[in-house]
This record gives structure tokens, C-alpha cells and sequence, in this order.
DNA sequence: TTGTAGGCGTTATCAA
DNA sequence: TTGATAACGCCTACAA
């Protein structure tokens, strides 16, 4: 039978009496702060660790008005993305001291408002990390009047720091790749539907790089879909339907990807003799699965807005707009992709 | 030029005075506790809303010594695992308006203490989910000590309550289907190495499921092997230089299985054809991989972790001891599977 | 039903 | 370099 609570954790003022100074002393001497002579300071740190003292956080949250965490919103945590995207943060943010708080925000419907669900916390967090959010322009300044020290990754966002993948690039990369292998009947797998507020990039890409290659946009070989195995296998079945085949896909994300070449496979069309595939990620069963891809460092991107929002929590100041970063990615070749077939 | 904390958030004191009440009556109107006027209520709620209030969670933590979070310590964030299990119990957590605070830990080492790690958690949270991890008695001793509620997913601990797999069962479950399509020689791909603590269930159950088919165990084909692709991908190679080389393998995770399926591939071997491979997870790929294997729901586990955590902090006084609730696991047969040839 | 006041554990401001 | 002491914002006996 353990009661709760069993043991008493050491206060600030147990440690101040058994060294014999004020709190004030030791509140100093614990955080490392100057003016506080050394020995006093070493008998403190003796003490303090005698009596495994550690401040509450909460209390020191109250009185210094900052909580020393961030939140980090996430649409789908069970996600590629998002677990990598918190590793990043995470490492980073524990070693910095901060604590990470994780949560789930459901874009209800169309307005796929994400700020009402934050409420309540600039109180919990100092920072806020936005995953794959696409928050209205009030929300911003909502946001933005709350306090919190934003930054969102996967979306660029006016007004706050963003760091992202210059989509339109990549998706001409990957796109450009089967064209210069000589493909020109090619699907696109997983563009966004309309109602979305920003662009879609890859879609945009996608349609430019066709375009380098004097290839003519067919509206039916764009299949939205969203950004699951489901929404691929979809996708690609629909893509099917299409009348000459495509003789190339590129899908938005390697999990379509791989759900694409199932579906191929399931209707007896080889990869890449058949039908080419590319995806977009770099999962790491993208290698597994031998498939042709875009990569690009989720967690190198969720460790980047870690850091940034340490730095925007320390100054003063904030800057009303910033350019977004934008993180490298890079073409892999495997063996999903090869010249059309004739 | 935005300045921080341009906006001042209203406290409990705003609310009292403008709803002409005292912080007590707001304090418990607010909380919906009882002794209320009707007319009071309303009137609170009411002013409270317009106000926007909403109580500093430091302060009300400060104050009843509760923080009304949770953490979750993980080994590898990045993985599959982890985010499921982050997702399942975030969306009960969240439900309950508890927050979710994410930690990875290190095992560092051989000792593979992560409790150290844990240090000042008592007063971030009330509760505790440990994943996949093996704390030592003392570790789990001082655990309860600090007045966390515990509870562990992935491992049973002695004193803690957990939630597991039968994986004895389950693993005979696996290999029994192998050696029901007859096969003889079966590789295990996943083991682990000596030192650890617990036992290996897995291991043990393709141990037995051996024997209950009147095969001799050849300890050659138990690859020790790290949970991840590469490490699948290393015991897959081991074990196709064991002669002769097996006809099936069980992994004991689907990113291991999948790695070794692609091994075979390299090495020209067919699966199912000439080597049989079955899993254990049903990560959602395995259906894109066309992977027999073992169904888990780590959502569902996670998710009663953070119901159980969740009563067992309402609960005064905490029993001794536990027993571990077993989760179910279920069989899928796919294509991976199938009789030796000849 | 409502209000008063003390306490939660730190931090920060002034004096000393 | 140190030490009182007032915040910080809320909760909760206890009184009214």
C-alpha cells in the first residue's frame, strides 16, 4: 500500500536553512547567476544536491512568466512525417532544457482552423512549432498577439518563420527525371484539392516541368488524393483508368508511392518496365522498397525550427516578417524509375 | 515591431471584480464545482468568456501541486513504434485535458537507466507512460517514490502496470505457421543479445513453436539483430550463409522483415517462394509489402496506457503490484507466406 | 452561497 | 555579496 507522495521534495527554503543563507542566495547560486561569492556558491551546490533539490518548475513558471517549453501541433501524429519531425525538435529541445509538449490539432473541415485549439496555450508554452499547418492570417495575428514565438515547418506562413522545401523545385526535379528518361504520359499522385488557402507546389512543379518538356497538361492524369497509403492506392487506380496509361508517376509522398506500385503490381504491370514510380520523402523503407525519390531531412527540419524558436524566445524583439528557409533536397535514384518501355 | 506579450491575458481577479464576485466563487464557478448560485454561475461564466479567461496553468499547478500532464518516455522517436504509441495516448490525453509531454531517452549503455533521465519529472507531470523500456527494481522503486503514477507499454515491470503482447504466444503463433507449411529450417531474425534484463518472449516462442513441431533447434539461425532496417538487413545476411539456408524467417518487427525480404531479393532468392518471411506489427506497409505477419494495435495500447495512467492518478492509495494486461495479437497471412518449395 | 486570507515555491527588486 | 519581501495567479480551508 504506497501512499502518494511518500517523499517530501526539498523547497528552496529547506536548502536556504541547511547552508544558512536566504532563498535569495540560493536561487542564485543554483541557476549559475553571478554575485554570489564562491564558496557560498559551492556550499550551496553541496547542499542543494545533499538534499536533491530541484526547483519546482512550476513555481519558477509562475514567477518568472515563462514556462520554458514549447508545443509543438501536429495534424497526424501517427504520421512518417510528423515522427520525424518530432525526433528533430525533441533532441534538440531537451537539450537546450525545454520541455516538448505534443499535440494533436484536427483541421475541422474546411475551415481547417488550427488556432482555436491552441488556446490556452501561451500559458503552457513559450513557443509554438506548426506542423504542416496553414493558418489564416487572423490566426497569425492572433497567434502572434498571444505571445507565443511561432514557427511552422512544411508550410510557409507570412509573418512567421517557416522552413520549408522550395516544393516547386523539388517536384520539377522529380518530374524532370522522367521526362529525360523520355516519359511523357505522366500522373500525378496526391495533389491537393481546392480549397486550400496556399499553393501546392508540387502540383506546380509538376505541370512546370512538364511544360519544360513540350509535354501538354492532362487534367485527368492529376488525382488528388490525400497523403496516406489509402490516398495513394486510390490515386493510382483512378490513374489507371486513364486512357493511354500513364507511363510514369510521381506521388507527393513515398508512402503513396509504395501503395502506387501495389497497385501496379496488382494489375500485373511491372515497375519501372510497366509503369515508373517516384515518390517524395525518403522514408526508409523508400531504400527497402527500392523506389526512386525526392529526400528530404524531417528531422534536420524539425531540429532547425527547435533552434529557431529558441533564439525568437531569447530576443526581445520580433521581427514582422520573414523570408522562409528553405531546406535542401535531392534527387535518388533507384529502381523504380527507367525508360518507358518501346 | 511587435513587442512580446503585447497582451496582457486576464486573471481571476479581472473576472471577480467585473462580475462582482469574489476569486473564490469565480475559482469555482469556472471549475463547474458545486455551491454556486445558478444566477451566479451564469453571470461568472458569462463575464469569464468575454474576458477571456482562462486559468494560468502554473498557477493552478502551483497551487494544488498537480500538474495535469503527462510524459512519455521513449527510447527511438523516430520510429514506427513510438509514433503510434504517441498518437494513441495523445488523443485520449488530450480528451481528458491533460497535457503530453514527449522525452526521448538513451539507454546509455549497457545499464540502460533511464530513470536518471527522468529527474524533476515528478513535478512536470503526474503520470508516467515507460516505453519499451526495462528499468532495474531500484529504478522503478525510486519511480514510485517520487509519486509518479507508472505505467509501462511494450515490457511488463514487476510492481508497475503494464500492457503487453503474449509474445510467447504470439511468436508461436508466427512460427507455427511456418512449420505448418512445413518448414524445418526457420531463421529468427531480432533476437536479442545477452544482457538484458527481461527475457525474450519472442525469442522464446519461436523456441517452442520449434520444438511442438519436433524440430531441433540450431542456434545458427537465431540472428541477434537491432530493431530497425539495417539491422534486419544484417541478420538477413547472416543468415543466408548458413547451410543449407533457411527456408522461412520470422522477424521479430516489419521494418526487419521487410529489410530481409529485400536481401533475398539481392541475392535472387523469391519470396515466398524460396524463403518464406513473416513479421510482427502489421506496420501499414506491411499490406503495401504484401508481409504476412503479426497484428499489434500499438494505437490501442497506447491509448489504454493513458487511461490506466489516468486512473490510477485519481486513486489515492496504489495496490503493490500488478499484472500485466495482455493485448491481443492476431495473425495475417499475406503473401510472404507460403510452402517450402519441392 | 459567498468572501477572506493564507499558502503553493520561485523569482526579482531593493536595501543593507 | 547578501537578505528581506513583494509579486506571480490560483486554490482552499475557514468564516461569515
Amino acid at each position: 500500500m504506497a501512499k502518494r507522495g511518500d517523499t517530501t521534495t526539498a523547497t528552496i527554503e529547506d536548502v536556504a536553512a541547511a547552508a544558512q543563507v536566504s532563498v535569495a542566495t540560493v536561487s542564485r547560486a543554483v541557476r549559475g547567476l553571478p554575485n554570489v561569492a564562491p564558496a557560498t556558491r559551492t556550499r550551496v551546490l553541496q547542499v542543494a544536491r545533499e538534499l536533491s533539490y530541484r526547483a519546482d518548475p512550476n513555481a519558477s513558471r509562475l514567477a518568472k512568466g515563462r514556462s520554458n517549453a514549447v508545443a509543438m501541433a501536429v495534424p497526424v501524429l501517427s504520421g512518417w512525417y510528423a515522427s520525424q519531425a518530432i525526433s528533430g525538435a525533441e533532441a534538440v529541445l531537451r537539450d537546450c532544457g525545454y520541455d516538448l509538449l505534443v499535440l494533436g490539432v484536427t483541421p475541422d473541415g474546411d475551415s481547417d482552423e488550427i488556432v482555436p485549439q491552441l488556446h490556452g496555450f501561451e500559458k503552457r508554452a513559450d513557443g509554438l512549432i506548426l506542423v504542416d499547418a496553414e493558418p489564416a492570417d487572423e490566426e497569425v495575428a492572433e497567434l502572434a498577439a498571444s505571445g507565443l514565438a511561432v514557427v511552422t515547418i512544411g508550410h510557409a506562413t507570412p509573418h512567421l518563420q517557416s522552413i520549408v522545401n522550395d516544393e516547386l523545385a523539388a517536384a520539377e526535379c522529380a518530374v524532370g527525371h522522367l521526362t529525360s528518361l523520355g516519359h511523357r504520359r505522366i500522373g500525378l499522385i496526391g495533389t491537393v484539392s481546392g480549397n486550400r488557402r496556399t499553393r501546392d507546389g508540387r502540383r506546380d512543379g509538376y505541370r512546370s516541368a512538364l511544360a519544360a518538356a513540350g509535354i501538354e497538361l492532362d487534367p485527368e492524369l492529376e488525382e488528388v488524393g490525400e497523403y496516406s497509403i489509402q490516398g495513394g492506392r486510390e490515386a493510382m487506380i483512378e490513374l489507371l483508368k486513364t486512357e493511354p496509361r500513364p507511363t510514369a508517376v510521381f506521388a507527393v509522398c513515398d508512402e503513396m508511392a509504395m501503395a502506387a506500385i501495389k497497385v501496379c503490381r496488382e494489375n500485373n504491370l511491372r515497375v519501372p518496365e510497366d509503369v515508373s514510380v517516384i515518390g517524395f520523402d525518403d522514408h526508409e523503407l523508400a531504400e527497402v522498397m527500392d523506389l526512386t525519390t525526392i529526400r528530404q531531412s524531417v528531422v534536420a527540419n524539425g531540429a532547425w525550427a527547435a533552434r529557431t524558436l529558441m533564439e525568437l524566445m531569447e530576443e526581445e524583439e520580433r521581427a514582422p516578417s520573414y523570408e522562409p528557409l528553405v531546406s535542401a533536397t535531392e534527387l535518388v535514384v533507384r529502381g523504380t524509375t527507367a525508360p518507358p518501355a518501346g
